[in-house]
RNA sequence: GGCGGCAUAGCCAAGUGGCAAGGCAGAGGUCUGCAAAACCUCUAUACCCCGGUUCGAAUCCGGGUGCCGCCUCCA
């Protein structure tokens, strides 16, 4: 049983699929007039480990995640460009992909663009005129928010004191100051598409609704996005939905916490953003991934570079240990029974992510098998069996923790010894005179040699086997 | 102003009624030519404050305080 907390309850629920063993999710995407930072990362992220979830149990999952293509802030963007709108949302689609690619992010099942999708948003729209719940207005429609009693259920306003709140300018068009825009007249030099109300392109919030019905019918069994779309995003979504077919277009709503920076949330509009190809250059993306999860979604997320440099710290530790771990089996070595701890780890592992995804204590699961790998004389085969499966369904579900130790830290090395401008052969020969002025009792030459490569952030441990070479990371 | 959320060690972060996970950082010890790594031990008499419920509360209830977010495009 999964257990997720829904927004519009305010409470964990056990999940119940409409159709036992399927589910149909819905992710609110990008919009692409910029590149992805890290709020949008751990968004995805959160989603792509409950998809991921989802089907580690067995539930047939279809996952559709929109990218919004059309819409102001992009026409407002390619025009300081003094590019078409469409060139300016391909490079960033194909930005927007490389990134989720570079973080472990798995495609969805589909998906939708909304350019793509303008026919079934008509036809929405036109759906909700018959109703009388909208209405055409200069060329623009809008949705008539009165007409939908429990507007306000999922994000908890009421109506009147939005209004009070309300610093929105009063667009005279709108019968009242709350209704939104399901299409927006163009101008004859606008970017723009035809349709019975006339030519223009449609609001924000009609997008979604369009498609997730399109794909996954008119109820879904969970939709979500960041925190920042309960209101007015999804309650807009909902009510037009409710409107136009009776069911409030998702069972549970879920929403992702905020990425801060010093406590400030990290907003295109406040300029305090990191963006993801940012990182890609200086960190491993398992060590962002791992970062991401270390907190729970739904928390707010106080991103720093230290962050992501102790998680890389920290996975660096838990591949050594691997490493050593199976290179002690590989010699015959054996360790200690304990599979019994190992399967009430791996029973943590899965029951917390199982408790409305609870990675940070998932997290913990997998970093409590290090003290059974690096206690006393290790652990034997059996046990070890016992952790790789640990680790395999670590790979599959959080997308982490499942590398062969030597391709992780290959990976490391290879990109350190690039940045540090020190290549591997010279540091081979500087530890072949450290070893054998070590041999002649030369310790005062070898102690500087180590000095010298510890310069360069490489560490010189001397083991029974030789020397081994770790890195500062 | 309205609504919502959060407050756990130096830092990050779990824990939702029964001895306070885990990570990072730090201290001491074992080991070592010296180190490092690893291991062992230690690092919150205690979970923002004040009341209450209970045999028992970080956990539930009431009242404060502080921080954050939404109410406007935003993941």
């Amino acid at each position: 049983m999964i257990r997720l907390r829904n927004t519009l309850t305010q409470s964990k629920e056990a999940l119940t699929p409409l159709e036992p063993g399927r589910v149909r999710l819905y992710v609110c995407g990008v919009t692409v007039y910029d590149h992805c930072h890290i709020g949008h990362g751990r968004v995805m992220v959160a989603f792509d480990v409950l998809s991921r979830l989802l089907r580690h149990e067995g539930l047939k999952t279809f996952y559709v995640r929109n990218i919004t293509d059309i819409d102001d802030k992009i026409l407002e963007r390619a025009g300081d460009k003094g590019i078409p709108y469409e060139r300016l949302t391909e490079g960033m689609i194909e930005s927007f992909q490389g990134d989720m690619a570079w973080l472990g992010v798995q495609p969805p099942d589909v998906e939708p663009r909304a350019t793509e999708h303008i026919q079934e948003m008509v036809a929405l729209i036109e759906r909700l005129l018959v109703k009388g719940v909208a209405y055409e207005a200069g060329g623009d429609v809008y949705f008539r928010v009165r007409s939908v009693p429990d507007f306000g259920a999922l994000s908890k306003k009421e109506l009147d004191e939005l209004i009070a709140g309300s610093r929105v300018e009063v667009n005279p068009k709108k019968r009242d100051p709350l209704d939104f825009v399901l299409w927006k007249a163009a101008s004859d030099t606008d970017a723009g598409f035809p349709s019975p109300f006339g030519k223009g392109r449609p609001g924000w919030h009609i997008e979604c609704s369009a498609m997730a019905m399109r794909y996954l019918g008119d109820l879904l069994d969970i939709h979500g996005g960041g925190e920042d779309l309960v209101f007015p995003h999804h309650e807009n979504e909902r009510a037009q939905t409710l409107a136009a077919t009776g069911k409030p277009l998702a069972n549970l709503w879920m929403h992702v916490g905020f990425v801060t920076m010093k406590d400030v949330k990290m907003s295109k509009s406040l300029g305090n953003t990191v963006y993801l190809r940012d990182l890609k250059a200086s960190y491993h993306p398992e060590a962002l991934r791992v970062a991401l999860l270390s907190t729970h979604y739904r928390s707010p997320l106080d991103f720093s570079f230290e962050l992501v440099e102790n998680t890389g710290r920290a996975l660096y530790r838990f591949y050594l240990a691997r490493a050593r771990q199976e290179a002690r089996l590989r010699s015959g070595q054996g360790g200690k029974g304990r599979t019994k701890e190992a399967r009430a780890l791996k029973e943590e592992f899965l029951g917390s992510l199982k408790d409305d995804l609870n990675t940070p204590r998932a997290i913990g699961a997998i970093f409590k098998t290090l003290g059974l790998l690096q206690e006393k004389p290790g652990v034997d085969e059996e046990t070890y069996k016992e952790l790789l499966g640990l680790y395999k369904e670590a790979d599959e579900i959080l997308g982490a923790f499942g590398l062969e130790p030597c391709a992780f830290l290959e990976r490391i090395e290879s990109a350190f010894f690039k940045e540090k401008r020190l290549d591997q052969g010279t540091l081979q020969e500087l530890v072949r005179a450290r070893e054998l002025a070590r041999g002649q009792k030369d310790f005062q030459r070898a102690d500087a040699i180590r000095e010298q490569v510890k310069g360069y952030g490489v560490l010189l441990e001397d083991t029974p086997e030789g020397t081994l070479v770790r890195l500062d990371v």
